[in-house]
DNA sequence: CGGGTCATACATACTCGGCATACATACTGA
DNA sequence: TCAGTATGTATGCCGAGTATGTATGACCCG
């Protein structure tokens, strides 16, 4: 969905072919999503196909193809903005099923596993940091917004595992789901 | 990836069909994820592609197929379990996209979008509030734990769109990207 | 100067995994 | 008999990655 509407924000500053529609976007993120080529050329065929975008004129200079917003196109990117993300958390990540299975296995090494990612954790903060402060020197203001998100959620993590980690577990907990 | 991780822990304790792996998947989640059934098949045909996984016998009572953790299942099962979660903070949500054409978009409503933002996340809240809850009447000590992460992640979005709703936006901030 | 090589701009095709819908079919209990 | 549940297959979209192809201009070397 974000790449969708990402091309479809870009597009609204004016026309653009597929590559250029890469360098926008990946500036705009500034580094921090390096998007595959395919997939930006898949997305503006599909964005076509459901007539949100539409191609300008005749190929131009070596193949280049620019599409610009078509005023179905203008709806979408406004509903898309004016809606929040809402509904439930998802806890599709990784973490969250390796603790569950962690504490069901028997010899999960549930302690070791919080122990190694609190470790990664703290290299994400220290990168974030790094990042944050960049994207300031270069007065990408907007970006460093997004960091400074990204920061928070990192800490949150931190102490969440702080959390866990000073729990006493059990040794017949939880895990009763027959 | 959890998912199909999540399978090979299920099927560590005992052999499964797959729509006993759905159950207790659904299950372990605690009703935060609902798979859906088409998957499971294909994740559990993959696995066995792969080799992790193999189809114990023959086809029982109503064409059920059951299968077992292979020895290469195992390592690749404890091999997920050892290893943390790392690698740069990923920002493709949609919020992060959101704010960055919020803010380069003439009347992008940056200030609206907070607000909305922040009420959606003051219902997450709400809602992981009573799913802590119930996890813990339920004994789920296990699950309870994913839903203070959960609880973590939100409260820091929070404190995020408060962050950001009581800067001053300028007019020409941020956006040079050329 | 001319030709080879290399990088870059630009695009397409193919593949795989996640995820959802829809469909099919057997059993089971009211 | 009918509803529901248990169990499985088929199909398709979307996100994402790899591989390939073709111009064009730059740079170097004999």
């Amino acid at each position: 969905m974000s790449l969708k509407f990402g091309v479809l924000g870009l597009l609204k500053g004016e026309p653009l072919h597929g590559y250029e529609v890469k360098n926008r976007f990946e500036a705009m993120l500034g580094g921090t999503w390096e998007v595959n080529i395919g997939q930006i050329y898949t997305t503006l065929q599909r964005l076509e196909r459901d007539g949100l975008v539409r191609p300008i004129g005749r190929r131009g200079d070596r193949g280049k193809l620019q599409y610009e917003l078509s005023p179905e196109g203008h709806k979408a990117l406004d509903q898309w903005l004016a809606q929040p993300d809402s509904g439930p958390q998802q806890l599709h990540e990784d973490i969250y099923v390796k603790l569950l299975l962690a504490t069901r296995i028997a010899n999960g090494d549930l302690k070791g596993l919080l122990a190694r990612q609190k470790r990664a954790y703290l290299q994400r903060l220290r990168d974030l940091n790094r990042l944050e402060e960049r994207a300031r020197r270069d007065g990408r203001v907007d970006l460093a917004r997004l960091v400074r998100g990204a920061l928070l959620h990192t800490e949150a993590d931190l102490k969440w595992m702080d959390e866990l980690s000073s729990e006493r577990f059990g040794a017949e907990e939880g895990a009763r789901t027959e």
